[in-house]
DNA sequence: CGACTTCTTGAACCGAGTCAAGAAGGGTGG
DNA sequence: CCACCCTTCTTGACTCGGTTCAAGAAGTCG
């Protein structure tokens, strides 16, 4: 947290690929490479998320960046114009597959949710432990992408870097590296080559301060 | 941060006075006092705050309390049944008077608003040092209070306790308390009795990395 | 004037950051 | 298929922002 210069490479994520638009084919699915700025020139328009990943994330002047959340397969993103990287702006973090969204319907609901997930996001930041950060975070994915059929055996993809897990956190990246070597230790986890698999969902959501009352229930009420 | 029994003496906020409704006038007007939780027993409804702040704050299961945002005077709070301490609850910080709100008109602009509020704490949370995130705060205060004629001179009322900084700022009271030390040397703000002075609000708005963006730009929408 | 909050201050400790450098992966082109 | 390059992951050593514990001073209210 030095107070001077926090001049960090540029997320290769942002830096390496032009936010450019692919290949749009019938049925109004439009594709994204990884590290691609979902904008919209047009009107704000809603999309649903058939594969890869997205994050809101804003970038501070002096270059220190916050991810607000994460936008998972099956999760709808509103997109709204006049938001830049310096505001908060929808990145690709992989490779996506968007479709328009038909309905309106369940628009309250998942902002709702989305809701529930932020105010769980300043728990996380303000009151846990690296640790705690770290296994909640990884417990809400595995609610949400249960909820959606992603979870096989216990374990589910998860295509994010150590930076990514940083610029979320709120920690540097070095520090959740070695978190990460703890919660291994523990015999927490296992986390290899962009899979997850927790160890006893229940004890590790008691470590962690997870309670899944809020997003969950809601969810539910859908 | 110790992982072992974060036992605060409940927040006398919490403890002292029991939640109870005191004498509802005519014209609608409700009156809480200091410390009661704002519930309703009733369907969920809308009120705005003729004076008094709130705070919507959530208590973990080992006594770690954290806080989402503030209520100003001028500010509208949606009241909704089935949230307790444990997931998140408005809490009268000082006396409050409260109306019902008539029409739903800005309903949505108050969400918005709210909802880049919110954003601005995980940066701060996330990503700013003690004393950035103190300034930030400060200055969103400054910013909403000025829009609604409640700055004189440069100064406004400021009802909080360093306790309540700390649940916010997701600090301990200590080092709240240091840092306020350090931006009075810094001759940053002048702050004694309830009230908050800044000095120069936009070198200060440069220190801290506060942007008026998002919050502002949509309050102005209105 | 008590009694209780709230604010301050000191000293010791530790979680997390920084700096730096090396190892391990993962693409790409020849 | 290998060589190269760039990103990502690891690890060590040191620093520092922030926490904890503790106790005393200053406010506030009945």
């Amino acid at each position: 947290m030095g107070s001077t210069e926090h001049e960090k490479p540029v997320l290769s994520v942002v830096r390496s690929r032009p936010p450019s638009e692919v290949d749009t084919r019938p049925r109004s699915v439009t594709r994204y490479q990884a590290g691609a700025t979902i904008d919209c020139e047009q009107r704000p328009r809603s999309v649903t998320v058939l594969s890869g990943w997205v994050c809101e994330m804003r970038i501070l002047h002096d270059g220190r960046r916050q991810i607000f959340g994460f936008v998972l397969p099956g999760d709808t993103l509103e997109i709204r114009p006049s938001r830049s990287l310096d505001t908060s702006a929808p990145v690709a973090l992989t490779r996506l597959e968007l479709m328009e969204t038909a309905q309106q319907s369940g628009a309250e609901d998942a902002r709702r949710r989305k809701e529930a997930w932020l105010y769980d996001h300043v728990v996380r930041l303000g009151r846990l432990t690296a640790k705690e950060r770290m296994l909640h975070l990884l417990l809400e994915f595995y609610d949400r992408l249960d909820a959606a059929g992603l979870v096989t055996a216990g374990s589910y993809r998860l295509p994010l870097t150590q930076e990514v897990f940083a610029d979320y956190l709120g920690l540097s990246v070095v520090h959740i590296n070695r978190t990460i070597q703890q919660l291994r230790a523990d015999g927490s986890l296992v986390l290899r080559s962009g899979s997850v698999t927790l160890a006893n969902r229940n004890r590790l959501a008691a470590k962690a301060c997870y309670e899944l009352q809020a997003g969950s229930e809601i969810g539910r009420r859908a």
